[in-house]
DNA sequence: GCCAACGTTGGC
DNA sequence: GCCAACGTTGGC
């Protein structure tokens, strides 16, 4: 069982947008990063935890609680020319952008970034790491257990 | 809108 | 394979 923390800019796709999806699960559509994507393809497993991060946003933080539910599979973006996301060097045969199925636990009350910044026993997370810009990174379990129990109770 | 940080591209 | 130029991210 591994965590991670997932940004999303909500006016892409917001916790809410997630809460209304059918099955309350969103393809994770967009990474267009290696290493992010790397994380998704060789790193999760259904079932890992998964913070929901707003970002580019009036107020970015944590929205929610979320978990992985399905495995790697191609982001079928990269295959359509009418997205903003299709990348004329992928094909069928030899796709280059993986995905997972990220489904929701629970919303929470928004967790600012800025009150993660003040709390010491994050200080190590790697999202607040200086010049920190992968929408997709791990969360070590002390972390994810701190967030989740202390600071977002159910 | 600014700008620091970082990733990617492409000429050599 | 180096590295300058350029593009993107994302907080502020």
């Amino acid at each position: 069982m591994k965590y991670w923390l997932m940004k999303s800019e909500p006016e892409e796709a917001s916790i809410d947008d997630l809460a209304n999806a059918p099955r309350q699960t969103l393809a994770w559509t967009g990474v267009r990063n290696y290493q992010a994507r790397n994380f998704m393809r060789d790193g999760m497993q259904i079932g890992d935890g998964v913070l929901f991060y707003h970002s580019s946003c009036a107020v970015p933080g944590i929205a929610g609680i979320a978990e992985v539910a399905s495995t790697p599979y191609p982001d079928p973006t990269q295959f359509d020319p009418a997205s903003p996301y299709h990348d004329p060097k992928a094909s069928r045969e030899a796709p280059r952008w993986v995905l997972v199925d990220v489904k929701l636990v629970r919303k929470t009350p928004l967790l600012p970034l800025s009150e993660l910044r003040d709390i010491p026993e994050l200080a190590s997370l790697q999202i607040l790491a200086k010049g920190n810009r992968l929408s997709v990174t791990p969360v070590a379990p002390e972390h994810w257990e701190f967030i989740t129990t202390r600071l977002l109770p159910a």
